[in-house]
DNA sequence: TGACAATAACCGTTCCCACAACTATCCTTG
DNA sequence: CAAGGATAGTTGTGGGAACGGTTATTGTCA
């Protein structure tokens, strides 16, 4: 048995090299992680997972709110991303953004009353949601994957490959 | 040192659960994984990621060629998105569409002569970045990368939560 | 055979994400 | 204080992914 992961491509030849199977492996984990959530926010909550990113990340700036520059640094994105999210989370009176007065330069969001209430009406949903995809391996296994994404990261080297003159 | 995880995503707070933090780090390596690679064949092969793992179904079909739907299965996409990804690489000349004469409602894609050399280009590249990524991981903990990884997968449960009724 | 369901693919729409180019504002320094 | 550079966001554009609905063709069966 080859594990579910040929099946589950209908990958007949075999992978390349260990690493090109972790690589399918990983993205397919997370693409099968990702879905039921991404359909349950939209139907539930009528938004997509990175307006629920952007809400987690304003709730917990508070009052203080967040500028552009620092949300796209939370998200991994980049920020002419961030000013269309933003965009399509005001429509929905989720946040509010305010220029600064200080630095006329910079954008503040906030999150709104109602976007406080969205978020908890989620919250226990969430907590469910990781027990039910993740929840199987318990602690033990749970630790060891978490170490290991970890050591893939610091392991990784820059591509295309840098610095090969003399 | 709590890891990389905080910093690279400026987390103050803990997170909620150990299948939280899986979670997070899942998405992140993901993320910093794809990232160089999906830049790497934009600048040099004009292609998109997708387009390119369109390809390599392509090649793997050889002249039987591969229905939409079949395509669709091994891309975890859905038909739609396999007909204007289709259209957008038969653009590029990389592959061809002939509809079937026995069952005129399917479709048959092909790589073209210019798509396979697109491939060949490619084919060193891809060992490399592979090496590049994880190869510091070493073969003992990409297996149980591999192995956590199908453990996740398997180990899921539906959500949201179904048949809860007696 | 003629209605009707099933199948294969396509279209319209929306959101997400990446890059490049641009505007507005602020800071520096001669 | 007036360039000129740096910084913060926005806009333009295009590929990608999801959904629902639609068309064309085939299969079924009364």
């Amino acid at each position: 048995m080859k594990s579910d992961l040929y099946t589950e491509i209908r990958q007949t030849r075999p992978f390349r090299s260990l690493e090109e199977e972790v690589y399918v492996s990983l993205r397919l984990t997370a693409q099968l992680l990702d879905e039921p959530w991404a359909r349950y926010l939209r139907t539930t909550a009528g938004i997509s997972p990175s307006q629920y990113n952007l809400l987690r990340i304003l709730r917990g700036a508070g009052v203080e709110g967040r500028t552009m520059g620092e949300i796209a640094e939370r998200m991994i994105n980049r920020d002419p991303d961030v000013t269309r999210l933003a965009d399509r989370t005001l429509k929905l009176g989720l946040a509010r953004r305010i220029r600064d007065t200080e630095d006329r330069r910079v954008v503040n969001l906030f999150i709104t009353p109602k976007g406080l209430e969205t978020l908890e009406r989620l919250d226990e949903a969430v907590d469910v949601f990781l027990k039910q995809a993740l929840g199987a391996l318990g602690p033990g296994r749970l630790g060891q994957l978490r170490d290991l994404l970890a050591a893939a990261r610091a392991g990784r080297r820059p591509f295309p490959v840098e610095g090969q003159a003399t």
